[in-house]
DNA sequence: GTGAAAGCGCTAACAC
DNA sequence: GTGTTAGCGCTTTCAC
């Protein structure tokens, strides 16, 4: 704790100087000093401190993640993903939990620029305007992740929701489904372009977008999701298939259907989006669109480090390819049963 | 980002020494100064940097949480509450998924001494003993989360584990079951704990504990469990109830009785641990012991504040108390079927 | 090849 | 009440 690069230089008869260079791997230092200031560091267990280091405008290999909510298990996937290459290439990772609140946001960006942190990945959305305006403007490397904003100049990976709203609501169409209810969640990045995949899909196979069948809500909870299904099932002329846009969502739709004594898949096909663990424990095993997550927390981080490291000033947008996973929550409508 | 304290001062025609002392209120400081001063502090979006004042002895207020896998989502729910208190306290915290690997455990704890975090909580279980010691030698406030080490000097907070254990069976037993199988985690400190509860309630019981009935696994996975369940379940004399020793186990033996057509909670009776969102989702709907998490999470960041803001050297082992929550996959035992 | 000196932004004596 | 000075542990010219 107390050992500095002062103490090493002493026991190696040389200057602080040269141990910085061996450290860094700077300048020219003879192979013979090298060697010895190296075993001094190895048997003393010497460890620079990185806080002095970034003083002098070295980075503090340390970035910040802000997600909603750190339980959530697919932003925890994202978390791993990220920190676990943030770990190979030396960088640490200090999670934030925002609860969507833009006060809070910007307490955690506040206090993490005092931290001097090397850069910012913001996940799956951010209220906070003024505050992300602040980050652009002050050229502080920042990605966004499961979300892109077109309009902003900043990187971004997430998964196609357009795309994915559209596979899933056409794998319903393919079975036979017409009248197809949508289960979305309010306020989200995802939660917007998934039903826009999924009013295409309909337009495109001629089929008018009937907004009886269309819920949006602001409680992305298997029970809150469960009562837009409930009333979905009890309207007069019920959807014979509903898309859920997250495997939450979904798996509230089959909470409601078995309450209801309606059968899935032969009276009614669900399908989820995110392909969470959850889907294979449901019964039935509900059949989601699986989003390459352990991909985009790679990207991310390698966007972020690019921009920590090279000044690198590209800013790309990287959208993931969705994979239709079919479980056993889908099948052919049964023609008798669509009545 | 290039505002200084004196950039600060020169502006308000005061010395640093003054800045500083207003910002850290510090000192005897007039008020007029004081309100001139915070007045262009807020004027000028002034964020005093939090390396230079590290450096100079005071905290990082950086915490570092060493979870096994971040994408759990039991060790999510630690990390999630764990950061909120921190968020109140004004402490960041980094997240280091260790995979259980000691190399990968040595790993943050050197990175993350280098930037002089100023604490670590450790949950659920540390492999690499060396550096443990080392840590507790050093004297840095360090605290458990999720297991307990009786015979080291280091405060910790944790599930009643053996206790939970013993609920649970007792459950079983209250049940009618006499046979009662246990799918046991290898290698985890809950791992040993609730095993052990099983033990004791069968015992006090008067039942003898049957080897046949209990079995270790290394793969923590639901699949890994179903492997274990079908051993048991295809036991000779099979079990009448089975004990997971955590949900993931638990449902694991859910879909292995499904796959062998046995009927829960008719024929088997199964029980879970660590009451997660999971438990509500699957069929039926699984009992299981809850642990306070929210609890443990504050509890935990409560003690490593209390050792790092007061040098404090009572160390706290603070257990808490698990609940049994049932739900659908435990009944009574039918005599009929059971034999 | 190596070292002396200056300074990153802040705080803590210790004057005044 | 306020300022001067020194220094945290490191890196970086620039001189030798």
């Amino acid at each position: 704790m107390k050992l500095t690069i002062y103490d090493i230089a002493r026991e190696a008869g040389v200057s602080a100087t040269t141990v910085s260079k061996v450290i860094n791997n700077k300048g020219r230092i003879s192979e013979k000093t090298r060697k010895k200031i190296t075993a001094i560091i190895d048997k003393r267990h010497y460890q620079p401190n990185v806080l002095a280091s970034a003083m002098k405008g070295k980075s503090t290999y340390t970035i910040a993640l802000l997600i909603p909510d750190a339980a959530n298990p697919i932003y925890a996937q994202y978390l791993k993903y990220i920190e676990e290459y943030g770990q190979e290439l030396g960088f640490s990772v200090v999670m934030c939990s925002t609860g969507s609140d833009p006060k809070k946001e910007a307490k955690h960006i506040t206090l993490l620029k005092q931290k001097r942190v090397d850069g910012f990945i913001i996940a799956s959305f951010f209220k906070n305007e003024p505050v992300l305006r602040q980050l652009i403007e002050e050229e502080i490397p920042l990605v966004f992740i499961a979300f892109h904003r077109p309009e902003l100049p900043v990187g971004s990976v997430a998964g196609d929701d357009y795309l994915g709203g559209y596979v899933a609501t056409e794998h319903l169409l393919s079975l036979g489904h017409c009248r197809i209810g949508i289960i979305a969640e309010e306020g989200t990045a995802s939660g917007a372009e998934r039903p826009r995949g999924y009013e295409k899909a309909l337009i495109n196979a001629g089929i008018e977008v009937d907004k009886n069948l269309v819920i949006t809500t602001t409680d992305p909870t298997i029970e809150g999701a469960q009562l837009c299904a409930r009333e979905l099932l009890t309207n007069r002329q019920r959807p014979t298939a509903i898309f859920g846009c997250n495997d939450i969502l979904a798996i509230g739709a089959i909470m409601a259907a078995k309450e209801l004594g309606i059968k899935i898949p032969d009276e009614l096909s669900i399908i989820g989006f995110d392909n969470a663990v959850m889907c294979k424990v449901v019964e039935p095993q509900l059949s989601s669109i699986d989003i390459p997550i352990h991909e985009m927390g790679r990207k991310a981080m390698g966007l972020l480090i690019q921009q920590i490291e090279q000044k690198d000033n590209t800013r790309q947008r990287i959208s993931l390819l969705p994979e239709l996973v079919i479980r056993q929550s889908t099948a052919r409508l049964n023609e008798r049963e669509s009545i």
